[in-house]
DNA sequence: ATGTACCTACCAAGTAGTAGATAGACAAAT
DNA sequence: ATTTGTCTATCTACTACTTGGTAGGTACAT
């Protein structure tokens, strides 16, 4: 893997696991045993290698939505709720949680690519709720964009809620979305 | 208002603003017309003054329990859902969602504030939802305390969604779980 | 010889936190 | 009634450290 994308990964790690606030330059070159020059060289301010986490995501996302495009409604919201149970295994919580939180300190470019990335996940789930209803295997009372609202919320605060309530919690939580929607 | 119950009013809402990692003892010095050694004089580590305005929030919500703890369950969430649209317009975020996102960057002692803060908001959401449903007026069909983490988890992190989606989702979400546990 | 990816060595600004002085309020002792 | 001592809340002035970021050099591959 190159620098740059051990970088962007290791990034990604610390801003969700302590913030974007809370990591600096020199946490990265120590993590990969280089000079904070060098990570300067690869993004030259903190505001550029927060684009490129995002830009990471978003990349992922597009190839995350091709691939499952075909499948089941069931199976594709499943392959939603499951990078949730991957970053609560990791002990961290998601980079939309993060940095929703430290939006007034991040430059407003960031907020942008961050803004398209929300956008973006809500019109997937949105996508897959609505197939799910027009198929008849999913139910709900309201429309399924504010239906997908219930649920990203559900999930980006569970990570960071059941790391201070039980930490079963959050498997019950991903449970209960599931068998809500479920007809 | 003394000063040390202005300096852990401004912390309150810096927190809530940019993240507890994100101010300084001069953002609140700056705001009160003081110099950050008097800020120290009052909390002398930031550990302390983040433990002060917690404790704040738990004197504040014991206070609040007891204030509505005679009122109709429907009336009690209206309370509870109150909180979250007073923050919204603040276009702040909760504390307990702030800090969450901080955790791995705060002192263990402010931990273990914060958990009992988390502790008792759920204790007093599900109390709410028990005795709305042992009543008929709220409808379920998990136990109370599951459905209160689904809900709290829906406020929590609506406020930090919102600044990204739709500014009106926020109201949105609050209607809907009102409307959904609502007979 | 040109570009890439790193290095050494630095800087200015901001951070939490400390030492020690000062000024006023209040109470006890003279 | 005045002095003395103590407490509170502030100040000036500082320290040690970390931060994001830069200038300029080097090794190496194409």
């Amino acid at each position: 893997m190159s620098t740059r994308s051990e970088i962007i990964k290791i990034a990604d790690e610390l801003i969700r696991e302590k913030g974007f606030n809370a990591f600096s330059f020199y946490d990265i070159s120590k993590a990969l045993g280089i000079k904070n020059a060098s990570v300067h060289y690869h993004f030259p301010t903190k505001n550029d290698l927060g684009i490129a986490v995002v830009n990471e995501y978003l990349a992922k996302l597009e190839e995350m939505m091709a691939d499952s495009a075909d499948k089941e409604p069931t199976e594709r919201i499943n392959v939603y709720l499951s990078i949730y149970t991957s970053t609560k295994a990791e002990g961290r919580i998601c980079l939309v949680g993060s940095l929703a939180s430290d939006l007034q300190t991040v430059d407003p470019e960031l907020k942008v690519y961050l803004k398209q990335l929300v956008d973006k996940i809500l019109n997937w789930v949105t996508d897959i709720l609505a197939d799910g209803q027009a198929r008849g295997v999913f139910a709900f009372s309201v429309v399924p964009r504010t239906k997908a609202l219930m649920i990203i919320t559900n999930m980006l605060a569970s990570l960071q809620l059941t790391r201070l309530t039980d930490e079963q919690d959050f498997e019950t939580i991903k449970q209960t979305i599931i068998k809500d929607i479920t007809k």
